[in-house]
DNA sequence: ATCATTTTGAGACAGCTTATCAATTTCAAT
DNA sequence: ATTGAAATTGATAAGCTGTCTCAAAATGAT
């Protein structure tokens, strides 16, 4: 366990202590691998841990995912077929332009939709873990 | 095939002629309901045209509903489990709030969130067909 | 160290979507 | 209107993602 995420451990801890969970070997693994991430899926964090510990079933890895987004340190988001566990800690968002003529994507973020965002939210009594934009249209070379 | 779709129908022609794709029964059925629906799932579609035509696939709805995103009449949002296939015409613009405690969903829109997203397409030189923004959080019960 | 409780790993299972393929339908060219 | 190549359909098998089952192992309070 890197000594950087000891407040996400902590935040496990408090969690597994208030739902009387343990805390295993396989969750101190899985938090620490999920914690170098921004997003990933079950599948790519299987195979991602698979030198690390051939052994760790890929059901595991789906509950204590699970277990994160209950603990409130990931967040699962269903993208294609998949779901994508974000996490929540990691800063740095970044929203996508996506070409429809040649599928070029430009990442981009700006600060005054992201406060509309939070306004929008606020008003409907929600708070935003995360979010998701994405503008499709087209780039200046496919538009002729 | 309602008059009122005359604008969709000339549009799903109009892909199909670019495709070598040909006009069925099945699509000027398919592309009926779906016009009259916000957003609907291909099982939900099923269901319901099973009383106009029993013999409908489940299949070829799917299909059906994969060629209208094709055809820039559809948006496929993978939602849950399932897929909801939304409905662009009739949507127009409004985004969605999705609580992520009792998978609540609160639609709204936000003009000045539009706003800026044409600004920031039109500083990267693109020119926006549609977009989707969906915000993630907790509703005001699910907070506790 | 003991032991009730929780967790794990492996595979079975379930839900949603796509692939397969023979039979049918479409549509451009007669 | 008929023909025939190509596309589409319907039924179902197969694929993929994620959850459930359960015996064996690990945890942690005592």
């Amino acid at each position: 366990m890197a000594a950087k995420h000891v407040k996400e451990m902590e935040a496990l801890k408090e969690h597994l202590g208030k739902h009387q969970l343990k805390l295993t070997r396989q969750r101190e693994l899985i938090l620490s691998a999920f914690l170098r991430q921004e997003h990933i899926t079950a599948e790519a964090m299987y195979h991602q841990l698979a030198k690390s510990d051939p052994h760790l079933g890929l059901a595991t890895i789906y509950r204590t995912l699970n277990l994160f987004c209950d603990a409130g340190l990931a967040q699962a988001r269903h993208f294609g077929s998949q779901t994508q566990y974000d996490n929540i800690a990691h800063k740095g968002h970044h929203d996508h332009l996506i070409c429809t003529g040649c599928d070029k994507i430009v990442e981009f973020e700006n600060c005054d939709i992201e406060r509309l965002q939070e306004e929008v939210a606020t008003q409907n009594g929600f708070i935003i873990k995360t979010h998701r934009l994405e503008l499709y249209g087209l780039c200046s070379r496919c538009r002729h």
